[in-house]
DNA sequence: TTCCCTGCAAACAATTTGCAAAATT
DNA sequence: AATTTTGCAAATTGTTTGCAGGGAA
């Protein structure tokens, strides 16, 4: 319950109410050591698993669009049909393997323009 | 018009049978010197444009579908609300600069991975 | 004449939008 | 009390599918 108000100064500081939606996101996308990437249907069946109210869909996608918008978080498109994201949004590369399904983080310096 | 004959023949090689609809996609891809990425919409209003009878959107999707499969040409995923091709088929990775809009092509050699 | 291909329209899936009710300030 | 946010349902967009008619082998 206390990281409740380290996000919630996290949202005033980003110039959003600290709505217990907005929370619970934020819960599901920083509450952990390591930065990752998920897709809407992560985030929505986590939220639907871990809380008894579940968040409407169109608020999903109006706050990872919010939080895209900060730099919160950074959108990945590597399938026309689905949006990833990631936690981490500090500058690096993706690539991404289409057999595995998944993304792999390069860090700039591999990459040489 | 001789060109006609060349990509009937590139199709029947694929085992695809040379239709009119088909040899015209085929011209817009292949009937230049520089490879590029185009979009669907790009194809589909140079269809309209050159030619007079227009082809279904339906088939042009099913053709750069098949185009894609035989490996023919490639999509490239940058937007995920639009496709994009690429009449390239070599290897080679692709830049997408999200501020102009713009595609451009890496040589392999310049990536480390 | 058999099989493949096209084109229409309907179906789809992911995402967005309008708006009234609810929550936050 | 004023403003922002939510959530539903409807709308939108890009793409796919079913199927009847047309064209190629």
């Amino acid at each position: 319950m206390s990281n409740n108000n380290i996000f919630a100064k996290k949202l005033r500081s980003s110039g959003l109410r600290p709505t217990k939606q907005r929370i619970n996101i934020c819960k599901f996308l920083f509450d952990r050591k390591e930065t990752f990437h998920f897709s809407i249907n992560d985030l929505n069946n986590s939220l639907k698993t871990i809380h008894t109210e579940k968040i409407s869909l169109a608020t999903i996608y109006n706050t990872l669009k919010q939080f895209t918008n900060l730099g919160l978080i950074r959108e990945i498109v590597v399938d026309k049909n689905k949006s990833l994201y990631d936690t981490d949004n500090r500058p690096h590369y993706h690539l991404y393997i289409e057999d595995e399904g998944k993304i792999h983080d390069i860090p700039t310096d591999n990459i040489n323009l």
